[in-house]
RNA sequence: GUGGCUGUAGCUCAGCUGGCAGAGCACAGGAUUGUGGCUCCUGUGGUCGUGGGUUCAAGUCCCAUCAGCCACCCCA
């Protein structure tokens, strides 16, 4: 036997008994948000790894440890995206759609990719669905781009979730509460661990969400972020929590939430399922006024979320909820013998003509082995064609729900479709 | 990157202090010479994750390694 193989650590194969799953997800996340007018936009799975270090941030765990990055044969630097924003903007800038005027509104899924352990809920390759609002600082988008988080989970049938928001304040607000940490946290420098020591220079927030024991004493304490924020800042929270409250979104405030990508500013929030476990955020989102100059766009504010399908499918398995019917073919024809073998290929044909899901199965042998394949199928119809038919040019259907069965002429078509018709209908 | 638990048939698992590799489900055939589901009978299917070691003998004990799960961490 030849070398097996394995699939690659953190990866997983979505079965052909569980994709209409996974299609449910992504064909109720388009239908919401095409509801809000996102269109979706398709990106590479690959980009330069400049872009994500820029933008993303070159301090980040997401850049320093967890992106898969690779050099093409000419020594060009690429990295598997590990996250839907920046390349979303890239498109945004290179595409010049600043010019077109207004929001852009723009949605995407697809897979993202981070070396990580793998544990519940996380994975290498994962699956997210997100979308961007770019061109408008009105904290009234905030506020939509949140609603429409909340619609479609809410639509999946999904209720045990909160929604956690925050306000991490533009550069001035940012560097003032920056400053105010710093200056808490200096006098208990040797008390903090090897990585925060680092934060404390580069990005002081992030010494707000370390777990070491050590760290965290002097978290509790700590300077918090809505007491630094600046008037705009503060009225642009406050704005949103309005619009929030005229949407009929319930939310509460976490001063805490500190996003792990660098381009936040402004608004940031998470929607967590505790039943999920460790990995309990099921998207996350924020808004960014610097990333689109940052990454060489003119000045424009932006905001947007993303989540992950392996989350929405684990809460909704928990949840007992439905992902819509499993497909299944609604006609399954049963042929015995050469000639009827080949008139059952011309059914089919027809069938699948009109529109109608068919299915053959022309390697089964007996009568009887056919019927079980096609009780196995699901078919809520079979069509039996044996000596019997042949000889008077007929064809038998039998309703498998039912039992009972009928024959009927096998050259009027319109009669099977009615047929047809009629039986789904009835069932 | 760190720790704990687990790897036996396609799936879920049993296999005692080392002694002939098992069950249920699934799959295939039959009981029923043109009729599925329920029942009963029969059958196919295993490098026991991989590589070493101890032993007369290893699924079982030891070491390493890979993978899965859970937690840390990170976040989707």
């Amino acid at each position: 036997m030849s070398q097996r193989y394995n699939i690659p650590r953190g990866t997983y194969d979505i079965l052909p008994q569980d994709s209409y799953k996974r299609q449910y997800l992504m064909d109720t996340f388009r239908r919401i948000s095409s509801l809000y007018n996102y269109r979706e936009i398709v990106t590479p799975i690959f980009e330069s790894a400049d872009l994500f270090e820029r933008s993303v941030g070159d301090t980040s765990d997401i850049v320093q440890k967890e992106m898969y990055v690779f050099e093409d044969r000419k020594q060009r630097k690429f990295a598997l995206r590990p996250e839907g924003t920046a390349s979303v903007v890239r498109s945004y800038v290179e595409n010049g759609m600043q010019t077109a005027g207004g929001v852009a509104r723009l949605s995407y899924m697809g897979p993202m990719f981070r070396y990580d352990r793998p544990q519940k809920g996380r994975y290498r390759q994962f699956y997210q669905y997100g979308l961007e609002a770019i061109g408008s600082s009105h904290p009234y988008v905030d506020a939509e781009v949140i609603a429409l988080a909340v619609r479609y989970l809410t639509e999946l049938g999904l209720k045990d979730f909160r929604l956690e928001i925050n306000s991490v304040g533009g550069p001035a607000s940012a560097e003032a509460y920056n400053n105010a940490l710093k200056k808490y946290y200096a006098p208990h420098v040797d008390d903090l661990c090897g990585d925060c020591r680092v934060r404390l220079e580069k990005n002081p927030r992030r010494l707000l969400d370390c777990k070491v024991a050590s760290c965290k004493v002097y978290a509790k304490d700590a300077p918090i972020m809505l007491d630094y924020l600046d008037e705009e800042a503060l009225n642009h929270f406050e704005a949103v929590k309005k619009y929030l409250d005229i949407l009929g979104v319930e939310y509460t405030v976490n001063p805490r939430i500190v996003r792990g990508l660098d381009y936040y500013t402004d608004t940031a929030f998470e929607i967590l399922d505790d039943s999920l476990g460790a990995q309990n955020a099921l998207l996350g989102g924020g808004r960014y006024n610097g990333l689109v100059e940052q990454i060489g766009g003119k000045d424009s504010p932006g905001i947007g979320f993303a989540g992950g399908f392996e989350r929405l499918e684990l809460s909704m398995e928990k949840n007992g909820l439905s992902f819509g019917e499993e497909p299944h073919p609604e006609v399954f024809l049963v042929a015995v013998g050469e000639k009827a073998e080949d008139k059952a290929i011309s059914v089919c044909r027809q069938l699948r003509a009109m529109g109608c899901v068919t299915d053959f199965d022309i390697e089964k042998g007996s009568f009887k082995s056919q019927m079980k394949a096609a009780n196995k199928s699901g078919a809520s119809i079979a069509i039996l064609i044996g000596e019997s038919e042949m000889e008077n040019n007929t064809l038998t259907i039998k309703d498998m729900r039912q039992g009972t069965q009928e024959t009927i002429s096998a050259d009027t078509l319109k009669c099977l479709r009615s047929h047809i018709v009629n039986l789904r209908e009835q069932s």
